[in-house]
DNA sequence: TAGATTGTTAATCGATTAACAATC
DNA sequence: TAGATTGTTAATCGATTAACAATC
């Protein structure tokens, strides 16, 4: 059997990690009014090189122009488009604390096209309890919510002992990817993606590069 | 002039990034028990390869045995050292939104070390409000708090648009790291430490990839 | 036009993997 | 002892940077 590649898919997730930058960027840039942005500008912002920038940019359908660079609103729906977000993606919650409550109330996200359509928790205490626009349910009512909303995103907020099992539960209720904010690491069929933003992580990757300046 | 090389004291940080993932994963073995890691086991469990494992696990200081693998509990230990998880770290929180108050009162931050010693805002209406064990402060009281505790660690929890204005409150204050959970990328002076854990673009990764299954 | 900035190729650099001697 | 697993060197692979022709 010949070996198989890990994901050779698409684009780099170091490419991916910086469009979002790009992105958030771009957008304000947008907001702000501007008209055009060079690789260079785009590099100095993240410290990057302006060669970077250009290979970067290079992976998507999008030209700049050569003396002027690159077109900002042009270039802020590309990578809308490319990253997804132009779409509206329907989201669930598990874990109804502080949290996970914050993230289902956090409009930023709804601003940004990420429809909280379910707060889940297993502790009945929370249960039944209104937060915000949503009502606590249960966790083995997701399957259900899922469903019937066509939710394609989890986001896992519960303490590490119930890390796994909020993800087999989105597992098994359907969604396509799961942002894990747990301090666990999860593991998940391969068809489903993970990505895990964990705070703990990042904070310890803080503590280790003030120690080492 | 010479060329200043970017950063290039300690560890690579792709390093740095797997050694908070084995922490984690090494903590909880220590919990069940185990007594023995192989650098196998660590790799399967995050997807990498042993030979991975072993390279990174040989920047720190710290030897396995050959036929057994990893001591757990000594492994622990060191990357607790290594990484700075074995002294508490003097933390604020700026912006008691949603979100900036559920990680000030977010228990595991403190089991783990990060002592939240202030929560700050600019706006008048939440200023005095008791949030959990803190009051919300005003950001000109933050220089204040820092250097009568000592913070190293500065939290950014505020809207888009403050977000910079937070991060220069931070550094006039004398943080020496700022981790950054809102939406914007921030500039700093070159000597306090950044990591961004943008919780957005973590799920424009996610849709990202969903996206190119 | 002249000059600035792109897109792309080739060179460099760094990170991952393979391989294997050392060793418990 | 024999076998398993480490630590480390060398090979491979991929990502970043430099360089420059194309071009607006």
């Amino acid at each position: 059997m010949p070996r198989r590649k890990q994901i050779t898919n698409g684009m780099p997730s170091t490419v991916v990690r910086r469009l979002t930058g790009y992105l958030a960027l771009v957008q304000d840039l947008c907001l702000r009014g501007e008209e055009w942005v060079s690789s260079m500008e785009l590099a100095e912002h993240f410290g990057l090189t302006s060669s970077t920038v250009r290979q970067d940019l290079s992976h998507i359908d999008f030209s700049g122009i050569s003396k002027k660079g690159y077109e900002v609103a042009k270039l802020c729906d590309v990578l809308r488009r490319v990253l997804g977000a132009d779409k509206e993606w329907k989201s669930v919650v598990v874990g109804a604390g502080n949290l996970g409550t914050a993230i289902a109330n956090h409009g930023d996200l709804e601003r940004r096209g990420f429809l909280i359509c379910g707060l889940f928790d297993i502790d009945e205490k929370r249960i039944g309890k209104q937060e915000g626009r949503l009502k606590v349910s249960h966790i083995r009512d997701m399957e259900h919510v899922v469903k019937e909303n066509g939710v394609e995103i989890g986001i896992i907020a519960v303490p590490a002992k119930a890390a796994q099992q909020a993800a087999d539960s989105l597992v098994k209720a359907g969604v396509s990817g799961i942002l894990n904010l747990s301090v666990s690491h999860i593991s998940v069929p391969s068809d489903v993606r993970v990505i895990s933003a964990r705070m703990v992580s990042s904070l310890l990757e803080l503590t280790h590069a003030v120690m080492s300046r």
